[in-house]
DNA sequence: ATGAAAGCGCTAACAA
DNA sequence: TTGTTAGCGCTTTCAT
């Protein structure tokens, strides 16, 4: 004698919807999934469907995940969830999968690589659809696993330099070259670059694109560079002060990104260093509240939602057919000018002995 | 003659496990749960662990699933991702649960409540273990529906006055306590208040805690207040001209929180006023940059970080035991002074003439 | 302490 | 077109 259980209603079954309808569990699954539901004849399908309906049936994707394979789940991989240039890649992937059927698994994976593989597997075990990695330096051990496993992933705001998997990024270099051309036409001369850490695509190409645009300028001479160690605030000021002490004479700061940009006005600030009137900072990103800051930062605006949108129509696109030809979107950044470039100050006579 | 597939490697089930530890499935299962262990001899526990090393086992979760009805997903429910505001709090929650072997899901879900049931029923039929709500408002009938699915949740940022759930807020009352009473030190006399949506326990809560702040200091009168639509620093702009424009009097103005404070700013540099010569402001939440604005934002500072890691603790113990008795954990904020309060600027004796 | 057997809810190969 | 059957990989009675 069992004690019944009026709590815990039953769970509404697919053999339920079947008995209702008056068919097999097969012929109701046949109804109820519309790219099988040509095998059934209409009338029978309506009955299904109405059962369904009048059940309030919904379908156990995890009872169906265990017999295809496939979940429905597509996991996004973060560094840095806190980093609030992620937030719009997030949104737009998320919103652009979730009209797909897809459930959204956001892993805050952290720097650590091993971390990271032992996270991916985890998600493997879940039977994960696919993955869309906004973690990734180069040769990065994820990507490997993911081709190993075979599992449809791309990448997003950074990439490989071998493109071995789908991606969307901004064009780093273009932005450089704006963010350059922009304090040339200010009349800047000597300018410096707080380079990102080079393993990051976004690190290494935008140094690219800021010595290709000097040099197109001629400036190449005048460009002297640090790289941070990471993309902070705490080491872009640490750049920043390499950059000041051995090249005092630069009037303009291109950063890599908005984060390091703000290490810089920290300096500033510390040196009493006045920004633009004395040097100007060009910032990468364009993240919210940057504008608000002072001076406002000029800077790359980078559309992070649309990034996170085309990967997600780019991983559905994986999905449905692993053997797609590779796709590596570029993104178009513009320049917003804001206040913190300005023409530099005509060097006074006694510049030199002043120091 | 079936085409062998000598690319997808065979998924190591318990059964390989099994046969290579020369025991029973069902043995195997007992050796590898930690819970069950005991009821099988250390002996041969152990040669079914070392089988499992050696084939590199992973426990299928969707397959354990679907037999216990349980997934060790836990998902959480967040308004807008985008919102800086619950960065720290998602990877305070994602930390902790990651450590107690959950998944996480976050779920952007949007201000539309019934795109809200639709996504937790969605999560449900995928049998998560437990929500953290970010979301929730009045009479949220998400809080219904966890209640009527009996599933666990707690609340988190946001709760409700009647507290059917665990929560995990700060004290937004003794927020607004701290604010009110640094102006006061400061020799406001008339300071107004942006107050967020009513139907937000924020919003509710801090304007309540703003009344009574100014009440205890005798300066009721001197207390206006504007509602914004929603915590937006659009909203913020134009509660605060609002404001400004029926009380042009008040030297300093407490805002619900920091994306309403901006708004003020933009209201500020649009008509020219000096903060905080003329007027000053004091935020809410200490959100990531609000120390490099202009002027920096004196603000009260909530530990987001903290109350995701609570809320995830306590959502551990609610799925452990359905039946433990509801808390209501209070953090408490404290208050960060920056450069955007004053005293107020000695009335002029012609000021009253002068508009 | 272990094995046998059933079944979670679904889908798909096969048969009719 | 529909039903039969088997099984995804696991856990959990039940029997031994």
């Amino acid at each position: 004698m069992k004690p019944l259980d009026p709590i815990k209603k039953r769970r509404v079954t697919l053999k339920l919807v079947a008995d209702r309808a008056g068919v097999h569990a097969s012929t109701a699954s046949r109804a109820l999934n519309p790219v099988t539901r040509s095998m059934v004849l209409p009338s029978v399908a309506q009955k299904v469907l109405d059962a369904a309906q009048e059940l309030g049936y919904h379908p156990d994707p995890v009872a169906a995940s265990l017999r295809t394979g496939r979940s429905k789940l597509a996991a996004i991989l973060v560094p840095d969830i806190s980093n609030s240039v992620f937030a719009p890649i997030l949104s737009g992937a998320s919103e652009r999968l979730a009209t797909e059927g897809y459930t959204v698994i956001v892993a805050d994976v952290g720097s650590d690589k091993d971390k990271q593989l032992n996270i991916a597997s985890g998600l493997m075990a879940r039977r994960v659809d696919g993955f869309i990695l906004a973690t990734v330096s180069k040769d990065d051990p994820l990507v490997a696993f993911c081709l190993e496993q075979n599992i449809p992933a791309v990448l997003v705001n950074r990439a490989e330099a071998q493109s071995r998997l789908s991606s969307v990024v901004s064009d780093d270099e273009l932005g450089m070259q704006m963010a350059v051309d922009h304090l040339v036409s200010l009349t800047h001369k000597i300018i410096g670059h707080i380079a990102g850490p080079a393993q990051h695509s976004t690190g290494y190409l935008r140094r690219r694109g800021f010595g290709r645009a000097m040099a197109r300028h001629g400036l190449t001479e005048n460009s002297p560079c640090q790289i941070a160690k990471s993309y902070s605030r705490h080491e872009g000021a640490h750049a920043a002060r390499r950059l000041l002490d051995s090249h005092p004479q630069v009037t303009a700061i291109v950063a890599a990104n908005d984060l390091l940009a703000l290490g810089v006005y920290d300096v500033f600030r510390e040196r009493g260093i006045n920004c633009p009137a004395e040097i100007s900072v060009v910032g990468h990103n364009d993240m919210q509240l940057v504008d608000m800051i002072e001076p406002p930062l000029t800077t790359i605006r980078i559309d992070h939602h649309e990034m996170g949108r085309q990967a997600a129509e780019l991983l559905r696109q994986v999905i449905e057919n692993p053997d797609k030809a590779k796709h590596n979107v570029t993104l178009q950044p513009i320049l917003i000018v804001r206040s913190s470039t300005a023409a530099p100050r005509k060097p006074k006579p006694q510049t030199r002995s002043e120091r």
